[in-house]
DNA sequence: CCTAACGTTCAGAATGTTCTGAACGTTAGA
DNA sequence: TCTAACGTTCAGAACATTCTGAACGTTAGG
């Protein structure tokens, strides 16, 4: 891989950090790590990246942290080395785990309160929190059949992709309690 | 609903704003709308969340650019109201499918450029780069389906968090192109 | 024991995001 | 025409997040 690629690459890895919520830095030097064959060094790493190697050692740590990369040690050499892990899929797992829990949870519990609160004649309120409750519910399933097992949400991902039968036009079934 | 309750239902949807990538003056805004029967002025408005007006002008300006809340004009008022719109899931399809396009496409896109560029010999990197890609494809694919039309979206989630015969341990079909 | 190479930490700097409030434009009514 | 009520805008303030780099602890080798 040439240098301009993988450099395009470690930085669009970077910018879509944002969508899952990791820092800029932290998705860059994963990138790097993915795109290297050899064990990298700090040092080598916030100098390729142009970060200082607080924030590198800061970013490692927490990337070990999520099991996405390994510290491991060359013969020899006295410095720490880092690669990366194969399952990519359990980043994304987690992180996706762990904002249901800290930002979708609390909120869908509040509008529970909100709604079984909304006294009868709010007609209208009742309706539009209802809707917004029926949705949350329904992607609150999703998750929870989706975030059981993370390796069978890999398989999940992978089946949804080519051959769910969606309901085109007909109606829908019930089968779950 | 008592004014606990609505504060309580306020600042949670507010909070879970940083989930959808909206600013949490916006998301208090719409949930103050969602939870109050009568039409709100700009003035009402901010004086309830505390905020300026400044700033709760350019949020109703852009709910309203998201169409999620309406300006109506009572009669014989000069004041300007606001409710909210019935179609909440309006709102969650729209960033969805503007989020994919800025931060995900890309991303992607970078990432194969990354994968074609690698040359044979660089076994570990190829096959890493494979996993992502063939996830991020996946989850694309799923995307692409589910972003397709917003009204048969929201029947598509209600069906999955019901009845999706996911592959338990069976194999998986492939019907798609 | 001393030194140098290394990893870690964290106070404060830099940066990015959101909010405020004063200035301005518009309109209805006097 | 003038005034007051209202909505809008945007420069800069306030705030939140991320990063830096100096200080420190540890260890290997001399």
């Amino acid at each position: 891989m040439d240098a301009a690629t993988r450099s395009a690459f470690v930085e669009s890895w970077g910018s879509m950090g944002a969508l899952w919520g990791i820092s800029r830095s932290m998705a860059r030097i994963h990138a790097l790590l993915l795109a290297t064959r050899e064990p990298l060094g700090l040092e080598e790493i916030s100098d390729e990246l142009g970060i200082s190697r607080g924030n590198g050692s800061m970013c490692l740590k927490e990337l070990r942290h999520w099991g996405v990369i390994r510290r491991v040690h060359l013969t020899g050499e006295r410095r720490d080395y880092y690669i990366a892990e194969d399952d990519i899929w359990s980043m994304l797992f987690r992180i996706a785990s762990e904002r249901k829990k800290r930002e979708f949870d609390p909120a869908l519990a509040a509008l529970r309160k909100a709604l079984d609160s909304t006294p009868k004649e709010e007609d209208l309120v009742r309706e539009r929190l209802g809707e917004l409750e029926e949705i949350l519910r329904a992607v609150e399933r999703v998750l929870q059949r989706f975030l059981k097992s993370e390796e069978a949400s890999l398989g999940m991902l992978k089946f949804l992709s080519a051959s769910v039968p969606y309901p085109g036009s007909g109606k829908e079934k019930k089968e779950q309690g």
